[in-house]
DNA sequence: CTGAAAGCGCTTACAG
DNA sequence: CTGAAAGCGCTTACAG
């Protein structure tokens, strides 16, 4: 089929070796060799099969991404940074897309794709313990996001606890009394909410404010949808919350849109605040105070756990990394001019 | 490393062809003697080498998909329904990020990762018909969007002046006189707006409204930003548009923000219409109005335009397939309770 | 139905 | 500074 080192070598009237020592530019050849090599590279269009320098590496410069939707902007945005981070260091990246669903995120930490991909970065929403003891598969493992596991891998993760406590902290600071929350799942034990929800629980116990469940809404997912239905039946039960927070922002615009379409305008009879920090936040009618994890520190913190592993200390002891966040104030809670 | 067939074969006391037999599943191989292998393989733990078949099939089974902004939801739900396209087939889909530079968009198409990729789907915002045509990689090639090539390459594209027309028919439909344009991009000659613009001046051209250069607006990027500052430009030029067509979604969004701040109402004083129909259009306090492009058969049809160069006809004449579209009216142009 | 051998296109010690 | 040879782990004709 196509060009081969070999043809270049022939062509060149000299050994594969020294075709190869060009391509990969090595030091010691000389430039008059170099120059006819390059000739004949030019000549054929070689280009290098980097399959073939894969099976002879063990290693291909490939990493995955494993995300569970793409639709929603925070992924995207994280998978941008994921890009970069991991550009910066010569790799490429292969998304995944587990559609939050366990069987998929076992399927990619099983490793389906074996000596294809480096290492895995996963960012699981229905995965178990038990799936991450059972996996085989020996190449890296970075995980992120806030679900926990108790199995030998790096994770990089917010302090969902704080950040979910410095939401409501300034909910309260407003003047906000009955504050809700809205997003968690009801159907999975140790779901993704499970931290932010306890935050919520601590501060408003701290100040001395309502925290009972009939002030928690479930959704069904993490889309605006979801966010929309959980509100529409906090309002439909008569919880008459006057500040609302969100597990993340598509849940806050969902729930925005329900507010403003019964007539409760925001913040002024209802605050609301998100987690996430996506553009989309940024541009509504009214725009959305929110946490804002610091989306490019986990990027690079995920892809340098996962380089050090490919390339120094494989056997290190597994990373529990938390990156910052910030807790970005927007008129959902202080109203327009401020 | 790894385990390898030659070790299952050891163990089985077979050769390494039964084992590869049992592997991939063919035909003639006794019940005992696959029992017998798979035994051996499952005590080994053995996973097969991706790359050495790979290499030794000459493909891969890994098709890249470039765009220009994974942070644009229109991008992000295209990527999503890609991936799910190209599973269908039994394709990995490897995902690159452009940042819509002419110079990331030439690299893809030269296929900087050899033999890595079976093909490639590419949305272009930058690359010139030019850099097609000096192209030496061999590799399948599909191209997405509204960008226009002279070059033998499948091009899959909704009509995007009918689209238009079709949006600013609405908009004239319902009493408007004054119908703006945002987005455009001044400095790039054959830009991707290019026929969006056309389908608004003929439209208003056949109703006979105005269509000068007094009511064009351009802007330097695709997001929302972008559109904010093209509607304030027009304002504050004076424009005084009773309604505006945006390229895109992020834009009208940008526009809308801009609007509100500056006290006109949606859609009563300034009625306002995008493209892509995004999620995030379907949730704000004012619903977009958009064209909506029919996301899932553009992707569907880029995988299989690509499926078939690289299984069946490498050779047959480039194709220009043209997925279809809808108006969807909401609020920003019918107000509420339509 | 199974085996022995060649070869996909590289890189890497090992010589010289 | 360059060459000859082995081998990464598979699949695929070719035999039997």
């Amino acid at each position: 089929m196509g060009v081969s080192l070999k043809d270049v070598a022939q062509r060149a009237g000299v050994s594969i070796k020294t075709v190869s020592n060009v391509v990969n530019g090595y030091q010691h050849v000389t430039p008059a060799m170099r120059a006819r090599v390059q000739q004949a590279i030019d000549e054929l269009g070689y280009r290098p099969n980097l399959t073939a320098r894969h099976l002879r590496k063990g290693r291909t410069g490939i990493i995955a991404l494993a995300l569970p939707e793409l639709g929603n902007p925070y992924f995207a945005e994280l998978a941008g940074a994921v890009i970069d981070a991991a550009a910066r260091h010569d790799y490429t990246v292969l998304l995944d897309h587990t559609a939050g669903e366990r069987r998929k995120e076992i399927l990619v930490t099983q490793g389906f794709r074996t000596h294809v991909i480096d290492g895995l970065i996963l960012s699981p929403i229905e995965l178990e313990t038990p799936d991450l003891l059972a996996r085989t598969d020996s190449s890296p493992l970075v995980l992120l996001g806030e679900r926990e596991y108790d199995a030998p891998y790096d994770h990089i993760v917010i302090d969902n606890v704080a950040a979910a406590r410095s939401a409501v902290r300034h909910l309260a600071g407003t003047g906000r009394r009955r504050i809700a929350f809205i997003g968690a799942r009801s159907e999975i034990a140790r779901q993704p909410a499970h931290l932010r929800l306890r935050g919520w629980r601590e501060e408003l116990a701290a100040c001395g404010l309502p925290h009972g469940d009939d002030l928690v809404a479930t959704a069904s997912g993490y889309g605006r949808a979801d966010g929309a239905q959980a509100m529409a039946d906090l309002l439909d039960r008569g919880a008459r919350p006057d500040a609302v927070f969100a597990y993340n922002d598509l849940q806050a615009i969902g729930a925005l849109r329900v507010l403003t379409t019964r007539g409760l305008r925001v913040p002024e009879d209802v605050a609301l605040v998100g987690f996430d920090d996506i553009e989309e936040g940024r541009y509504g009618t009214i725009t959305l105070t929110t946490v804002s994890p610091d989306k490019k520190a986990i990027a690079r913190q995920a892809v340098d756990c996962l380089v050090q592993r490919l390339t120094g200390a494989p056997d290190a002891p597994p990373r529990r990394v938390r990156p910052g966040f910030d807790l970005v104030v927007r008129e959902s809670t202080l109203g327009r001019g401020h």
